[in-house]
DNA sequence: GTCTATAGCTTGATAGAC
DNA sequence: GTCTATCAAGCTATAGAC
């Protein structure tokens, strides 16, 4: 176990309140605090709190997205030159954010729940989320486009945005559903969400945006 | 038109602009400026910061309650005593909330992005949501479990807990499928997505809590 | 790279005149 | 109810010693 550099005791800290109190409930100088680290050296290695801010959002989103890049690629690859089935593009979008989640520790779970605040929140939704994650849901898109190739674009792209809703407020893991429950389920169960939110998503775009073409038939 | 009081002016504009930059990104002092009002008055009228976005949060709330607990009452009512379908719970649940947010004007879009925001927020989401909606959500929780009453309970929940993520991502309106569906798809038109939640909603329950008991067995 | 010191400003909240 | 004035605290950011 090698010493961690001060620059990454700032993102890793950083990381951690960010996700408890949000952007603007933190200060360069809580950030400090919590990483025991003088206050002006946040300020010496990245210029000012909002720089600190999109380093911590990209540092894991290379990532995440490289990985489901590759799990993505897998599936297609696997079923050309068929398109490949909805329940598997959806779980190659799904699985590595939710397994990280389940697995990854703190740290994980802290920058999923930043990226459940972000994308509800009108002055990063519209703009954090487009920069680090568009690309690769353009890639699934396209997926999606051939495997659903009656699909309505508008409809399409509504689906989408209920399974993003749905993802996020996942990752947000604010305990609600735990006291709505009554304890019954966990906010932080994320395997326990994986195994229904793929069946739940892939109903609501067959409902709309179907049939699904099969890797059987061939046009 | 008679003249605004000045908690009236202080309620809006604070829920302005804890709508655009979230509980910490507000100052009480841009509360009264926005509101053109004396600083020290917010004090005055509400005590503090905390106290005026409680009562924000809950002047909309009552209204949106009384609306949904009738139009669940009266679908019950209708059905009664076979249980309702699930099309016409979840059309109870959503629809009073998505018809504000499209034709109540500025202040309703205001207040539905805030709630997007506090749904995703640790600080909140337990706790705000959890005081403010889910005596309702409990009623709606027990008209699905008589329309689906194979679901499994923990299902259930998860299937209501994607509603919800679904709905208040809408809510946020960031902006992010205008720029993903390059300007097709609009984030403020609440009837498109009105529309379209309904059923992919209900095919998400129907394919895990499923069947569904309609209005022509009797048991 | 790290620290001290500090400038200049904003914050939440209140006391007291009107 | 409204305003001025103000406090103590916290803030971002930087300049400069080491």
């Amino acid at each position: 176990m090698t010493e961690k550099s001060t620059k990454d005791k700032i993102l890793d800290a950083a990381e951690a309140q960010f996700a408890r109190h949000g952007f603007d409930g933190v200060s360069a100088r809580d950030i400090a605090r919590s990483a025991s680290v003088d206050p002006a050296l946040v300020n010496y290695h990245f210029g000012n709190k909002r720089a600190v801010f999109d380093a911590v959002m990209l540092r894991r989103a290379e990532v995440l997205n490289n990985e489901r890049q590759q799990a993505l690629d897998f599936v297609l690859r696997r079923h050309h030159p068929n398109p490949a089935p909805l329940d598997e593009i959806i779980d190659a979008f799904t699985h590595a954010l939710l397994n990280r989640a389940q697995t990854g520790g703190q740290e994980w779970r802290d920058y999923f729940a930043l990226l459940g605040q972000i994308n509800n929140t009108p002055e990063f939704g519209g703009s954090i989320m487009t920069q680090f994650f568009d690309p690769l849901v353009h890639r699934f898109l396209d997926a999606l486009r051939a495997t659903l190739p009656e699909a309505d674009e508008a409809d399409l792209m509504w689906c989408y945005h209920f399974l993003s809703g749905a993802l996020t407020l996942t990752f947000a893991a604010t305990g609600r559903i735990d006291s709505l429950s009554n304890g019954l389920c966990k906010s932080t169960d994320f395997d326990e969400v994986h195994k229904r939110l793929v069946p739940f998503i892939c109903a609501g775009f067959r409902s709309m945006c179907g049939p699904e073409v099969g890797p059987i038939q061939e046009s």
